[in-house]
DNA sequence: GGAAGTACTGATATATATGTCAGTAGCTGC
DNA sequence: GCAGCTACTGACATATATATCAGTACTTCC
């Protein structure tokens, strides 16, 4: 809410929030679209190796979380004209900016696991 | 995953992570858990409080995620012994923690608009 | 005695997110 | 000519998240 009692709205694609955090947390949300974005934090990485890396991942949430990311225009997709196919994720200029918020959301989680959690190596 | 190869499992209220981001995302995902987190940020408020402010959300789910977020040691609930009835919600001392990652939300959310939408008030 | 206020609960419905499985194109190497 | 590689697609099933609606306890105030 503002001083004068009135709500700001946000359209964005055609979705109407009533506060930032909102639309942040649409944009951001659901099981993979944080870990994908933190995995392609300073790296450039193919579908397959994306896929290994975070290891319970399904192929199909995986292709459509990255469509969404891109649509989202924070992430950028380049193909190679090769066979087999090969295809880099990379974050975008915009992308980029999420650097703090990815940052601060992996320390909450390690110190969250860290204080109520149990660590196991594998 | 570590130098060695070897991921790291983080156990965590009987659910395992494979990545600090997995279990952030997942305490603090959904579309409101954010939101509500945002508003106690620094104020203490009421049930009823949180439902107007948070114009969009019912009364079930309100209620459903203060639990959730309470379980999660993330924010408090004093009750006063009153007729009619008073509660009160605000961060804990953990929940206050989240500072830096709450307002990166909110400064991604901001300028996603300001890049992306159209700002209306009403 | 009846309405109003507060913080809920429960049943049920719907929507959205996620998972599983099978299959494909086009080239390479055997 | 057949398997293998990569980055997918589509049909379908299930799980989870969210919404809608009705109702409740206890007191105060009129």
């Amino acid at each position: 809410m503002l001083k004068n009692g009135k709500s700001v709205l946000l359209d964005v694609n055609s979705r109407r929030y009533y506060c930032q955090v909102e639309l942040a947390m649409d944009l951001l949300g659901g099981k993979w679209k944080g870990v994908i974005l933190w995995y392609l934090q300073g790296d450039t990485l193919r579908f397959t190796e994306l896929r290994k890396r975070i290891v319970t991942i399904s192929e199909k949430m995986l292709i459509r979380e990255l469509r969404e990311l891109e649509k989202a225009g924070l992430i950028t997709r380049k193909v190679y004209p090769e066979v087999p196919p090969k295809v880099e994720y990379s974050l975008s200029d915009f992308g980029q900016t999420l650097a703090p918020l990815l940052s601060a959301v992996s320390d909450f989680g390690m110190s969250y696991a860290l204080k109520f959690g149990q660590q196991v190596e594998e």
